[in-house]
DNA sequence: TCTTGACGTCAAGTCCACTTGATGTAGTCA
DNA sequence: TGACTACATCAAGTGGACTTGACGTCAAGA
């Protein structure tokens, strides 16, 4: 990995890149759906701020609980667009995110006992399963994630 | 919602795609990938057995959570390709599937309280933190979900 | 009997999140 | 100076999970 000075606040798409764990082409693809920014050296090369990290860390967090990048816009786009995000804006999304976080496991924790329930105990009825039920709470105006290998 | 009398064991398309929630094309595309089968009347009309609507609970409660149609299949295909499963067969993938649950609550719930440590405190650190580091426990051999709106 | 709707097949389309390829330029190092 | 790599743009391709469309058939009710 290469090294990076302490000083330099901006930084090169390979840098960025490599630190967020992400593929150059996935910070242009980012860029132009507008989750994170560059500015350009007089040679045309993008230079990344310092805290891209950051937001390509959070990108990659809610990714890795299913949240889409839209909605992970919608959250970025709360952030001051010009200047330095403070403390006071991470951690006003912080809040959200650890909020939603929190709703997830939830879920997750009553998917997992209900499951025990009506199919570990072998009662094999569908009839008042949750699972065998579309309208349940987070099951409306969704079409789920796709993806979890 | 249809009346689907109790004796009837061999279910229509409409009834299980209504009972299910999900779309008569979804379940031909599920029987493509080998999720769930059917047999054939004598016009053709396929007619899924009543405890297809149990194997749709599960798909639909894993994708919910993420879980990829490739897993999906792989924990079906455990379950008798002859014959009705039983209740210990139900039992087994139950068994496998709580604790698969029990990870990713776990995962999400470190998640949570780390984010909260690392971000919500304002710290604004991205040294130590887990989620700029691209080679932890879950994130390797894995590209993550795509959607969860 | 006739109509209507559910169903059949198969190809193609969609959406998200990227990746790959083609082609040209900028910067670095021997 | 020349080679090599990183980077730029833009279009097109990929993969998962479906959906839509076109078109023909089967079955139940008036």
């Amino acid at each position: 990995m290469p090294q990076i000075p302490e000083g330099r606040n901006w930084l090169k798409p390979g840098e960025v890149a490599e630190r967020a764990g992400v593929a150059v082409s996935t910070l242009h693809y980012y860029e132009s759906l507008g989750l994170i920014s560059s500015r350009r050296t007089s040679g045309n090369r993008r230079e990344y701020r310092r805290d891209t990290l950051r937001v390509l860390a959070f990108i990659r967090s809610a990714q890795r609980v299913g949240v889409s990048l839209d909605r992970v816009k919608e959250a970025l786009d709360q952030l001051p667009r010009k200047g330095l995000p403070t403390k006071k804006d991470w951690a006003r999304i912080s809040r959200q995110w650890h909020d939603e976080l929190t709703e997830r496991i939830e879920y997750l924790t009553g998917l997992r006992d209900r499951f025990s329930d009506c199919i570990g105990c072998g009662c094999l009825s569908l009839k008042s399963c949750p699972y065998s039920n579309p309208d349940d709470a987070l099951g409306a105006g969704g079409q789920g994630p796709r993806r979890f290998p």
